[in-house]
DNA sequence: TATGGTCCTTCCAGTCACCGGAAGGTCAAC
DNA sequence: GTTGACCTTCCGGTGACTGGAAGGACCATA
């Protein structure tokens, strides 16, 4: 497989695979013309990759999750510990984005947005507690 | 001011205040020995900024929120559109963070997270759908 | 056989919003 | 005069790619 085919299959763009493999997370095999030949190995292995990446893991818990995987030997309270870990990381994102959104909204919601320049959003960013609702 | 005092006083470290000059978002003085030398407005444009940073907005939407600021005939309509804009990143990322977390918790609660190499997560991630619970 | 188009390769630079550190100048206190 | 805390600029790195240039490879058709 050349690294379009792979990429489609994958779900992953070109650029993507050729990063992945500078970064040593996939070592395809190379053709007497330098093209990288893909196996059904390096298909699976990029599409769990890709998977991860969707769930939010960084590359190097990408990296980390499969070593567990090629790992027979592994305990499971190891991928377990892994995934909680990247769960309160997005708990935590999620927490920041809703405060975000709570203050903004509140600012949104004072101001008329109309054709005046009195703006709430203007002066709770200017001095918070003294512009409206902070 | 030195840019150390009006740091403290914003919240921000000399690092980042520096970089906002670089970017043209501040423009302080200097005095003869070259430090930059901080009046009360670039203070309240530096904290400005951190607290429109801490809302999550870009760069340049703090650049465009200044302006607006700065203009004493804006229209409220626009900083309105511009914030309510950001909303609807938050909304968005705030949904996929969700939806990740979701699908992970799925995948950590099928795992026993003991001794054994069975687990759940990774063979989510190896091939969703046949796994468990994607 | 020429040619065109689509693939592949590497390398360089840019993204975003900074952060760390090195090398060197300045200032105030003791 | 000598610390030590501040300031300056410049360079490089972060994460996870993405875009583009320059050049080689492959395949189908005229």
């Amino acid at each position: 497989m050349n690294i379009k085919e792979v990429g489609q299959k994958a779900g992953l763009p070109a650029k993507t695979i050729r990063y992945y493999e500078e970064i040593g997370l996939i070592r395809p095999l190379r053709g007497a013309n330098g093209y990288r030949a893909f196996r059904e190995a390096d298909l699976h292995k990029l599409a769990f990759i890709g998977r991860a990446r969707g769930l939010g893991f960084t590359i190097e818990e990408c990296r980390r999750l499969l070593a567990l995987y090629d790992d027979k030997a592994r305990a499971s309270a190891d991928v377990k510990a892994l995934a909680e870990g990247h769960l309160r990381d997005i708990a935590a994102k999620i927490a920041a984005l809703r405060a975000m959104e709570a203050t903004l909204q509140g600012l949104v919601q004072a101001c008329a947005g109309d054709a005046r320049p009195d703006c709430p959003i203007l002066t709770g960013l200017a001095a918070p507690g003294a512009g409206c609702c902070d």
